[in-house]
DNA sequence: GTCTGAGGCAAACGATCGTTTGAATCGTAC
DNA sequence: GTACGATTCAAACGATCGTTTGCCTCAGAC
């Protein structure tokens, strides 16, 4: 029910593509069934991307910049601020988390929901077709590394590495199944907030990175 | 390379299906594939189990009953003492974080491993098959909210369930692909080491658990 | 008009899937 | 030895998979 009911083949093939890749996995997927779904020829598929792996790098190409650009684009405004006026570690996990919560709950545009629900999916799971995925989320966390370590100077770099990946870990199951936690909440978390998932995530995130080190 | 070689057929289908299942998925594992790496024929699956779905079934059934009565005991062990001593945080968070994380390290047995990558990936993936065993360890996730409101009782309910699902995220991504944390870290964080990781974890997860609840 | 190339179409390719069949083989009780 | 239930086996079933083929349509160049 969008306003463009005219859209390319192209298009209408990396929507359907987009939508049971995130929902069944990539071999749970068929192409019989995105062509079905697109309304579109079954060959549409090989004559426009070559072969059923190409189509699922081309779905997540689509996207992939946008989110990590947003975020690493916060992360640079943040940074030129200047070394007096240091991120905090709240601004940071704002700019990391931000974006990619926000998309993946947005009302307007179900394309980025099911597409943040296949990177967590992704995330999660080791594939062979997803390694490319993985790699370009790794190095925008990469990119916060030195952001984050400035923002909490008591840690020691494994610590950081262990509580980003706590992080990371929280994230992707946050997106990979959104409803998860307002069923298991009873109702009581709205997933359909972002905001508010946020605000929760980056306090408890927050005092967790700011736990001392352990000793032993 | 087991001390055991005279396996039975059943068993050997389930250790095969167990490595498979958690490396490649459901759909990614066909039942040539099982019986081929389980030395059998491929009929036999159909004849003790009866289908790809029951056998499945089987794989997570034979273990999932043994992870969660140790973490339940544990729990059980702490609400023992009495209402006059009641448990930390700390140890509610150990009780519910250790027998994973320990049995999903375990050197001397990598079937315990296995099984662990494969909660990990169910844990993160919606897919239909796995509705059961995600409803198991829900279970166990609500016998142990109770221990947790005891032990931060500035939190609402509310907040609870934010945190608790933050934590199973970070505790699913662990197990569901272990080497991912030393890769990312350049080996400066030891995935092998169960009782590294758990420390870790539970200084994070503690003071992220006592983290004041949002104002707004 | 004619030619051309991009794109859409039905149909089929060989391979692999889960599942089933029916006979061969085994140990064991009689 | 014989009968019998339990198990294993090779072979095939129909269905579905990703991929390919060859032909059709059709808009723009000349």
């Amino acid at each position: 029910m969008t306003t463009q009911t005219a859209k390319s083949t192209k298009d209408r093939i990396l929507d359907a593509a987009e939508a049971l890749f995130a929902e069944h996995g990539y071999d749970g997927t068929s192409l019989r069934g995105v062509t079905g779904q697109a309304g579109v020829n079954l060959a549409a598929v090989h004559y426009h991307f070559g072969s059923k792996a190409a189509l699922f790098e081309a779905v997540f190409r689509r996207r992939v910049e946008d989110v990590n650009a947003e975020r690493l684009s916060k992360l640079d405004e943040l940074e030129a601020r200047g070394p007096e006026h240091p991120p905090s570690l709240e601004e940071v996990l704002e700019a990391f988390l931000g974006p990619v919560l926000r998309l993946s709950a947005r009302r307007d545009d179900e394309g980025w929901r099911r597409f943040m629900q296949l990177v967590g999916r992704c995330n999660s799971v080791s594939g062979e077709h997803m390694e490319p995925l993985r790699q370009v989320f790794q190095q925008v966390a990469a990119r916060f590394f030195p952001a984050f370590l400035r923002a909490v100077p008591h840690l020691r770099e494994k610590d950081l590495y262990y509580r980003l990946h706590f992080l990371i870990g929280s994230m992707s199951t946050l997106i990979a199944d959104p409803l998860r936690i307002q069923i298991h909440s009873e109702g009581l978390c709205r997933s359909d907030d972002p905001d508010e998932v946020l605000r929760h995530l980056v306090i408890y995130a927050a005092e967790g990175f700011r736990a001392p080190t352990p000793v032993r």
